[in-house]
DNA sequence: GGGCTTCCCTAACAAGTGTTTGGTAGGTTA
DNA sequence: TAACCTACCAAACACTTGTTAGGGAAGCCC
C-alpha cells in the first residue's frame, strides 16, 4: 500500500536549509508574491520543478522560513522572560536580544514584517498570530511593570509605548547589515539610550 | 492623423481620484503585487477592463497614488523647512506634519513603506529616491543643528539617529486608523515625548 | 431626432504563474 | 554487475495575470 509522498522528507537536512536561505533573501529582496518559484531556482542555480523535490510548495518555504525564526526568537525571549529580572532590564535585555536575532535571521524578519499582517488571517499562518499575542503581552507587562516600579513615566500611553518600542526595534531590519560596522549588542546599546533617555539633552 | 490613445484625460477628474482611492486602500491592505486589477475593480462595483478607461496600467495606479502622497507631503515639509525655526522647533514640526500627512494618505504611506524600497531602483519610481534623499537631508541637517545647538546629544550616531526618529514616526501608518481615539496632534506629542525625552523616569 | 461623449461591459489575448509527471546521471549499496 | 537512492532536468499542465478591442446604454448638445 503505498503512502502519500513526501518528498521532503528524504532530502538532506544540509540542503533544505541552504535553500531556504536563498529562498528568504529573495522573498525578503522582492517580497513573497513578486518572487516567482523561478527566480528562487535561479539564484539557487537549478530549475523551478526542481524546488519540489525538497519542498511541495512556495508557500511551505515561507511558513518554514517563518516558523524557524520564530522558534529561535521565542527561545531567547522566554530565556530573558524566565530570568524575572526587573523591568527596566528586561526591556533591555529583550531589546538586545531582538538584535541578535535581527542579526541572525535578517532576511526573515524583513518578510516577517512585510508580509505577517495579512498573512495572520490565514488559517496556515495561524502561528503568526499566537506569537503576535505573546508578543504584546511580554510587552505591555514589562512596561506596566516599569510604571509600577516608577522606572518607566506613568504620563505615557502604555499601549502607543508598546508599538513605539516595538516598531522602534524591528524596523531595524529592513536597513541592517549584518557584518557592518556596527555589530547587534552597539546597535541595541544605542536604540536603548534613545528609547529610555530621548536624544534631547537633559536640561 | 490619428494621436495616441490618452483615455484617462477625458475621465472625470473625481471618479479618478475616487477609484485611486480605492485602489490606495485594496494595495496598502493585500500588497502591491498580491493586489490584482479584478480585486480592484470589485472594490469599485465594475469590471476589469473598465479600469482601463480611467488609467493605462496598473502600475501608472500606484505611480500616481505614491506621486499624489510624496506631493503633499513635501508641500508640508518644505513650508516647515523654509520658516527656519530653531533645530528642535523644526524637529517637532516635520513630526507634526508626519503624523498629519498618515492622517490625511494613510493608505498611501502603508504602500509607500513596503514597496517602495524595491520600487526605487526602476526608472518609473526614480523620484521615491529623490524624495528619499531630500528627506534624509532634511532630517540629517536638522539633527546637526540640534547637535551644534546643544539641544540634541552629542553622543548618539547621527544617522542611527535619522532612521530612529525616521522609521518611529513612519511606521505608524501600519496601525494607525484614522477617526481613532487619538487625533495625529495628539500622537505626535506623545511621540515627541518619547524621543525627546525618553520613556525612563528621570532621576 | 441625430450625433457625440462618457462610462462601463463582454470577451478574449498572450505572458507568466505554481505545480506535476516522467526521466536520468551519478553515486552508494548488495 | 545489478539494484537502488539522491538530486536534479525537461517539458508540459491548468490557471491567473494585466491588458486590449469592440460594443452599447445613458445623457447632453445642436
Amino acid at each position: 500500500m503505498p503512502t502519500k509522498k513526501k518528498p521532503q522528507v528524504t532530502a538532506s537536512p544540509a540542503r533544505r536549509s541552504e535553500l531556504l536561505g536563498t529562498a528568504a533573501e529573495v522573498f525578503a529582496e522582492q517580497g513573497y508574491n513578486a518572487t516567482t518559484v523561478r527566480k528562487i531556482a535561479d539564484h539557487a542555480g537549478m530549475l523551478a520543478g526542481s524546488l519540489y523535490y525538497h519542498f511541495d510548495s512556495k508557500e511551505s518555504m515561507l511558513e518554514e522560513i517563518l516558523r524557524t525564526f520564530l522558534d529561535e526568537l521565542w527561545d531567547g525571549y522566554d530565556t530573558v522572560l524566565d530570568a524575572e529580572l526587573g523591568p527596566r532590564e528586561t526591556l533591555e535585555a529583550l531589546v538586545i536580544e531582538s538584535f541578535r536575532e535581527i542579526d541572525r535571521h535578517r532576511a526573515a524578519v524583513a518578510i516577517y514584517q512585510k508580509e505577517s499582517k495579512h498573512l495572520a488571517s490565514q488559517e496556515r499562518f495561524a502561528f503568526l498570530a499566537d506569537s503576535q499575542r505573546k508578543f504584546e503581552k511580554a510587552w505591555l507587562s514589562t512596561l506596566e511593570r516599569g510604571v509600577a516600579a516608577e522606572v518607566f513615566r506613568e504620563d505615557l500611553d502604555i499601549r502607543l509605548t508598546y508599538r513605539f518600542v516595538r516598531d522602534t526595534v524591528w524596523v531595524a531590519a529592513s536597513w541592517y547589515r549584518p557584518g557592518g560596522q556596527h555589530g547587534p549588542e552597539e546597535i541595541a546599546r544605542q536604540y536603548l539610550s534613545m528609547v529610555l533617555d530621548g536624544i534631547a539633552v537633559r536640561t
